[in-house]
DNA sequence: CTGTGTGCAAACTCTTTGCATAAGT
DNA sequence: ACTTATGCAAAGAGTTTGCACACAG
């Protein structure tokens, strides 16, 4: 549950779906697959539009975007922000960290445990933490 | 020059642009004089621009874009990334934690020391760290 | 069948840009 | 004067939305 290393990736990605009560539509399932078979993605919209094209299956950009929208409020991805005008998605969806590459804009995993948070501040009344998003941007020295 | 508790405002902000060599025009001064006296402060562009014509001045939109940019590049200023299609200006430029509300989409500082970066991770090779973000999202309880 | 998902294109938001005018040194 | 900044409005990028048609249960 915690690895998807999908052996088919078809049955991950269709498990994926029904467990939300998100119906298995082809296009659901194509977007599903590619996601469920990379392991760890960082992908935006237009990325993953990109791919699911290539991969032959025919979805249109506002399909990618609802897709990736019910995916999220399923708790199947988590939106990670970190540029201006642009939503990565992350098919891992606890608390990790991310290096983000400025140079090419692109996001990885930081190495887990890597950044160890030692303590968390008390948060104002009325409120808990939702998520602790740490970002590393890397330059190029 | 740590500190940006302003006795005038104006006298702030004039050493705060020429100290980069940015010619203190009558709109600049009016957005650094807004930024240099609020103390902490995270304003998007619109929010300034707001502030900036309540303040009396008339500063045109693309202006406070323009001129949050130069901020940002004479090193005045440091960009918060936390939503999508939205940029925050810090007035603090150091690495520090911040809330991000989701409930109203506000900022602000965690308190200092509150959350301890306890190890980081070794960067990938060629790379640097540039900033370290991080973002504590909060939703109501 | 019935309702939900899809596709298309237009709308929307935030930000950037081009060019003529205005202002700073 | 000479250079740089400003203002306006239009362009741009990314994302969302409305509506008719198609498909899954």
């Amino acid at each position: 549950m915690e690895k998807t290393c999908a052996s088919s990736g078809k049955g991950e990605a269709a498990r994926w779906l029904s467990e939300c009560g998100l119906r298995p539509t082809r296009q659901r399932m194509a977007l599903a697959s590619i996601l469920v078979e990379g392991g760890n993605r960082h992908l935006t919209a237009e990325a993953l539009y990109a791919e699911v094209q290539a991969a032959g299956a025919d979805v249109s950009l506002a399909t990618v975007y609802n897709a990736l929208k019910a995916f999220t409020e399923a708790g199947l991805l988590r939106e990670v922000h970190i540029e201006a005008g642009r939503v990565y998605y992350d098919t891992r969806v606890d608390d990790h960290p991310h290096f983000y590459y400025e140079h090419d804009g692109s996001i990885a995993d930081a190495p887990v445990g890597s950044v160890k948070i030692a303590s968390l501040p008390d948060v104002p009344e009325g409120c808990e933490i939702a998520s602790v998003d740490v970002v590393l941007r890397l330059r190029k020295r």
